[in-house]
RNA sequence: UGCUCCGUGGUGUAAUUGGCAACACGUCUGACUCUGGAUCAGAAAAGUUCAGGUUCGAGCCCUGACGGAGCAACCA
């Protein structure tokens, strides 16, 4: 027992709620809290936006406020609807809402065209007509400053005239841009008359062909937060430096004392696998992976496949925090998050993996015996169910051994092993075939021990998991591990990835046997299959060939003895 | 050699804002168990990158090193 003064420390915020809460305290924005989660709609979104997104709507609903939904649909070139539905779908899934604030960076696009106007009507912002190369090299680099453009001096009526004619399709794509006119010299590259709008002739997903300029990402975000009155922009540490950027559009557009603020968080990084949807995309274009919801994929939808529950990734993403420090977390939390999940809900099945044929040589034949087993005994609530048991069943292979180690505590030739939910039964012997391979093995059991009888307490070491051979079901079950071998793929400069796939990561075994009870189990449906760890039934099962992706391993210290 | 940010057990985070470095995962013991799971009890593991300074007192403040990351897309 604790004593009460050891747990009276109250939870500590982090850095993000101590800024919130100051903010709050200083009366700014009207004590409003208002976040946004803004994906661009150009792929997947994966457990990093799980991070990102649970704290854009945990800090909104933490202060009383709301969280936006916005994509970031800047670039025609590279977005799609495809993308939106996948996004929307993910967020709930999460268990997230943003009621009817379902935003698009591309419902400003007026409002950014105007203000780009007003920018050039006060001299800050001008049309350039030299080339991507050009501006490049008179960027300067982060040790040197930049040179001035020889267009930076136009007239406002020559740039208004020049903006307007981009728009309406006259000039090709790259040969104009319009630039905001702040500070070649500044010691921050973003600052140095940054580009904020480009000529693209590509329809966009959700306004066509009605521009022909298309704003950046610098000249649309902070807007758009402004727009839609958002108080805390968070956004993850490789924006640290756009900041400066976005406060000076901010104070070209108030108009009262209300800003938003942008603040900066680590990004989620975990081991053995890669983040970034450009390696991510690699991965499923090359057919490394099946898909982007591959359940050895760090996306939602394949996390998702995969068995992983919303309940489990949000409690990982709490126990992993929000700092200002490039961290790469360790998967096994992950894992941890999932199998504390799993354990409480799963219900208990038996599945056998590699089945070795076991015969009770003194049971009578064509008996049946429907055995009473728990579902969860970790939740009463989930009832029994009935396992059918017979003279001949199916056990685990890695179950039997001819030679034992002292501390194996299952079947061997005169040892005693309980089947769980049924009989203690003991090996009398076995065949093996011309490979040396044990094919069959025989025992008897005691007819005093079933669970529940007279001689059910006696003592043996193992308990082993077990299928009636007659009524067991056929299936394929796919064992996942870490795609990658090493701790940290994309961290070795000069290698790629990909030389540290692992060969092992997707074991397909066949010929697996499962309790009757799963015959009309569903995709996404999760079950502990007793012993071996959780599984969840994939989206290509079906009734009469049933799937199963193992989500984790139960933790087994036998192995890990072994190793 | 510019600017910005960051350095706390193996990993991720805390430290009531200057008061004996705590928690979780992982690791290792042991107990219990009809899951070698779960649960329970316990252990090892950092003296806070380094060097100065301020202070009765520094992981927190100051100075300087060292180390790491980001920034030179008409991407976000």
């Amino acid at each position: 027992m604790k004593e009460p003064e050891e747990i009276i420390r109250p939870d500590s915020q982090h850095f993000i709620e101590q800024a919130i809460e100051k903010d709050l305290s200083e009366g700014k924005n009207g004590g409003r809290v208002h976040t946004r989660f803004p994906p661009e709609p150009n792929g997947y979104l994966h457990i990093g936006h799980a991070k990102a997104i649970c704290l854009d709507f945990g800090m909104a609903e933490k202060y009383g406020g709301k969280c936006n939904l916005r994509f970031d649909d800047t670039n025609p070139t590279k977005e799609d609807v495809e993308y939106v539905d996948s996004i929307k779908e993910d967020i709930q899934w999460l268990g997230f809402t943003w009621e009817d604030r379902e935003f698009y960076a591309s419902d400003y696009f007026g409002r950014l065209w105007d203000f780009a106007v007003s920018l050039i009507k006060r001299g800050l912002a001008y049309v350039d007509d030299q080339s991507a190369e050009t501006i490049s090299d008179q960027k300067g680099t982060p040790t040197q400053p930049g040179a001035e453009s020889p267009y930076r001096n136009r007239t406002v009526v020559e740039n208004l005239d020049l903006f307007y004619r981009m728009n309406e399709g006259e000039f090709e794509e790259g040969s104009r841009v319009l630039r905001a006119r702040i500070d070649m010299a500044s010691p921050n590259m973003h600052m140095r008359d940054p580009i904020i709008y480009r000529i693209l002739k590509t329809p966009h997903h959700r306004t066509g062909t009605t521009w022909k300029v298309y704003p950046m990402y610098d000249f649309a975000h902070g807007q758009s937060d402004y727009f839609e009155g958002i108080t805390h922009s968070l956004c993850t540490l490789e924006f640290e430096v756009h900041r400066p950027l976005y406060d000076w559009f901010i104070d070209q557009l108030k108009t009262d004392d209300y800003r938003p603020r942008q603040i900066e968080f680590n990004r989620l990084n975990l081991t053995y696998t890669v983040m970034s949807k450009r390696k991510l995309l690699e991965l499923v274009k090359d057919g490394v992976v099946s898909g982007w919801d591959d359940p050895r994929m760090p996306t939602l939808c394949g996390l998702r496949r995969r068995g992983y529950t919303p309940e489990s990734i949000r409690r990982f993403v709490d126990l992993i925090g929000y700092t200002k420090v490039e961290a790469i977390n360790d998967v096994s939390l992950l894992e941890y998050a999932i199998r504390e999940d799993l354990n409480k809900r799963a219900p208990r099945v038996f599945g056998v993996l590699r089945p070795l044929k076991v015969i009770i040589t003194n049971y009578p034949e064509n008996n049946v015996e429907e055995m009473e087993i728990e579902n969860n005994p970790e939740d009463e609530a989930q009832g029994r169910r009935l396992v059918p048991f017979s003279r001949e069943i199916y056990v685990e292979k890695d179950d039997f051994m001819e030679n034992p180690p002292n501390k194996f505590f299952r079947l061997a030739p005169g040892r005693e092993v309980r089947l769980k939910g049924a009989y203690i039964i003991k090996c009398t012997g076995f065949v093996k075939d011309d490979n040396g391979e044990v094919t069959e093995v025989h025992c008897t059991y005691d007819p005093e021990t079933r669970s529940g009888g007279p001689q059910a307490d006696r003592k043996v070491k193992g308990t082993l998991h077990w299928v009636s051979a007659v009524h067991s079901l056929d299936a394929e079950v796919r064992l996942y591990d870490r795609l990658f071998s090493d701790e940290d793929p994309s961290g070795h400069k000069d290698i790629d990835p990909r030389e540290f796939l692992n060969p092992g990561s997707l074991t397909i075994v066949k010929g697996c046997r499962v309790e009757p009870s799963l015959a009309d189990a569903k995709p996404l449906d999760k079950f502990q299959f007793q012993r071996i760890g959780y599984f969840c039934v994939d989206n290509d099962s079906r009734p009469d060939s049933l799937v199963f992706n193992r989500t984790v391993q139960l933790k087994d210290t036998w192995a890990k003895q072994n190793k």
